[in-house]
RNA sequence: GGAGAGGUGGCCGAGCUGGUUUAAGGCGUACGCCUGCUAAGCGUAUGUAGGGGAAACUCUACCGAGGGUUCGAAUCCCUCCUUCUCCGCCA
C-alpha cells in the first residue's frame, strides 16, 4: 500500500510507476472519492462535536435535576444527520482502500524500465560446464527417481514425485540451506504452509494474484504460493523497537501455485511445477538500511551457488518484469547444461514499506519519537527444484552418473549418484 | 464438535450497576534534578490515526471486528474473529 500523502501530493508519480510496472490504474477516480471523503468528514467532525457539547450538557443537568428534552431531542436531530453521512463515507472509505489495494508499489529510480527485454545482466559467476559429449535435460537423467506419472496419478498433472536419491537429495539441500543461513545468524522458523486473506493481502499476494493461488473454500485459507507469506506475517500488526532491527529470518516451506495459463511453457519436467520446495530469507529493517541490507542478501544468496560449484548470474529486474509489491528486485539465475538456458532460481526483492503499510508492521525510533513503518525484503535462498535440475544435469557423466558438489557429499553420503 | 472464561494504549492492568475516565495506576522509554562512579530516589513528559494552527495548543475517531439499543456505549444486546481452560474426537 502507498502513503496516501503520497497520493495526493504526487499522483503523476504513482500513476508512472503503475504504467512502468503494467499495471492499469486510475488515480483520478481515487483523487476524486478522496476529496470528497475529507469533505464529508469536515462535516462529520463538526456534527461530533456539536453532539458531544450536547451530551454534556444533558449530563449536567440531569445530575442538577434539570430538564434537559431540548437538548435532548437537538441531540437526536444530530444523531440523525450524523448517520446518513455516516453510511456514505464508509461507503467511500470502502472504494478508497479497494482501490489502493490495487496500486502497485512504484519501482525505485535506478530500475531499469521497460520489460523483461530490458532486465540487466549485472554480473556472472562460473564457468558454464563443457561435456565431451550431449548432455542430457534432468528428465531422462533422473528417469528412475523423479515420476511425474506418479503424481499426477496421486494429485494431478504438474506435480512432482521424488524417490530414493532425489528425495534425499531434495531433503539434504533443505537442510543444507537452512545450516547456511542460520550460521549466519538467521533465525529459522517453521511456520504454517496456509494462510488467511488477510496475510495474503498483507504481503500483497491478493487481490492481484488470487487466481494463481490454490484455496480452501471451506475454511476460506489459501496454499501459500511462498514462504514468503507466513514468515513476513509473523509480524504483522506488530510494533517492535528500532533495537529489535533488523530482523532477520529464514525457513522451509512448500509453495503451491495454480500456475493458471502457463501450461505447454516451459514446463518439461521440473521446470514449473504445482508444488515446489524452497528456503526462503525474510528480513525487516529500518529504512535508512534497506538498500544495504537487500545488496546483503543477494550475495548471501549468491554465496550459497559459489560454495555448490553452480555457475550463475544476477539481473537487476526491468520494471515490467517486478512483481506488484516490489520497489526493486534481482533475480539470480543457474544454468541448465542438459537444457542450455538459465533458471530462476531466487527472486530478492525490496518492498520498502509497502508491505508494512498493508499488515501494519512499525518500529518506535530510539529515543522515542513518532512510530514509523519499517521495510520488508525477502528472497529465496533458494528455489529447490531448479536447483536440482543445475546438480543434475551439471554434474552428468558419459555413463549417466552425477558427480555431486562437494560441499553435499558429507550430508548425501555419497560422492556420485549411480 | 460441546461447555466455560477472556480480548483495553509498546507491555501489564483498572474501569464493565451507561454520563466529571475525551481510559486510572504501574512497567518501559525520554529529558531534567540529586547522588564521588552501569544502582536507588525525585520531578516532568510519553498511545495511534486524521483535521485545524506559525506555535503553545485544539478538534475528531479508536477500548478484538462489525451491527444494534440510547439524547449519550470501553460499559447493555446480537453476529463474527481470536486466545485460554475443561470435555469429546483424531494423531
Amino acid at each position: 500500500m502507498l502513503d496516501r500523502k503520497l497520493l495526493r501530493k504526487d499522483p503523476q508519480a504513482v500513476a508512472d510507476g503503475a504504467a512502468a510496472k503494467k499495471e492499469k490504474i486510475d488515480i483520478n477516480l481515487w483523487i476524486n472519492a478522496d476529496s470528497k471523503r475529507r469533505e464529508l468528514m469536515l462535516q462529520i467532525e463538526e456534527l461530533r462535536k456539536h453532539r458531544n457539547s450536547l451530551s454534556k450538557a444533558v449530563s449536567m443537568k440531569k445530575r442538577n435535576g434539570e430538564n434537559a428534552d431540548s437538548e435532548m431531542a437537538l441531540s437526536r436531530d444530530t444523531g440523525l444527520q450524523l448517520s446518513s453521512l455516516e453510511k456514505e463515507i464508509s461507503a467511500i472509505d470502502e472504494s478508497l482502500a479497494e482501490m489502493e489495494h490495487t496500486f502497485p508499489n512504484i519501482p525505485d529510480a535506478d530500475v531499469p524500465l521497460g520489460g523483461e527485454e530490458n532486465n540487466v545482466v549485472l554480473r556472472s559467476w562460473g564457468q558454464i560446464p563443457e561435456f565431451n559429449f550431449t548432455p542430457k535435460p534432468h528428465w531422462e537423467l533422473m528417469e528412475e527417481v523423479f515420476q511425474p506419472e506418479a503424481a499426477g496419478r496421486i494429485a494431478g498433472s504438474n506435480f512432482i514425485l521424488f524417490r530414493g536419491w532425489a528425495a534425499r537429495l531434495q531433503r539434504t539441500l533443505i537442510s543444507w540451506m537452512l545450516n547456511y543461513h542460520t550460521e549466519a545468524g538467521m533465525e529459522e522458523i517453521w511456520a504454517p504452509f496456509v494462510a488467511k486473506a488477510e496475510s495474503m493481502t498483507a504481503t500483497a499476494q491478493l487481490p492481484k494474484m488470487e487466481d494463481d493461488m490454490y484455496k480452501i473454500g471451506r475454511d476460506g485459507l489459501f496454499l501459500i504460493p511462498t514462504g514468503e507469506v507466513p514468515i513476513t506475517n509473523l509480524y504483522r500488526d506488530q510494533m517492535l523497537e528500532e533495537a529489535d532491527l533488523p530482523v532477520r529470518l529464514c525457513g522451509y516451506t512448500p509453495c503451491f501455485r495454480r500456475e493458471a495459463g502457463s501450461y505447454g511453457k516451459d514446463n518439461r519436467g521440473l521446470n514449473r511445477v504445482h508444488q515446489f520446495e524452497k528456503v526462503e530469507m525474510v528480513r525487516l529493517e529500518h529504512p535508512d538500511r534497506s538498500e544495504d541490507a537487500h545488496q546483503e542478501l543477494l550475495s548471501h544468496a549468491a554465496g550459497m551457488l559459489e560454495l555448490l560449484g553452480i555457475p550463475y548470474r544476477i539481473l537487476l529486474l526491468a520494471s515490467g518484469d517486478l512483481s506488484f509489491a516490489a520497489a526493486k528486485c534481482y533475480d539470480i539465475e543457474i544454468w541448465s547444461a542438459g537444457q542450455e538456458k538459465w533458471l530462476e532460481v531466487s527472486s530478492i526483492s525490496n518492498f520498502r514499506d509497502f508491505q508494512a503499510r498493508r499488515g501494519n508492521m512499525k518500529f518506535r525510533p530510539n529515543g522515542g519519537g513518532k512510530t514509523q513503518f519499517l521495510h520488508t525484503l525477502n528472497g529465496s535462498g533458494l528455489a529447490l527444484p531448479r536447483l536440482i535440475i543445475s546438480i543434475v544435469e551439471n554434474g552428468q557423466q558419459a555413463d549417466g552418473s552425477i558427480i555431486l558438489p562437494p560441499a553435499l557429499v558429507e550430508l548425501m553420503g555419497t560422492e556420485v549418484i549411480r
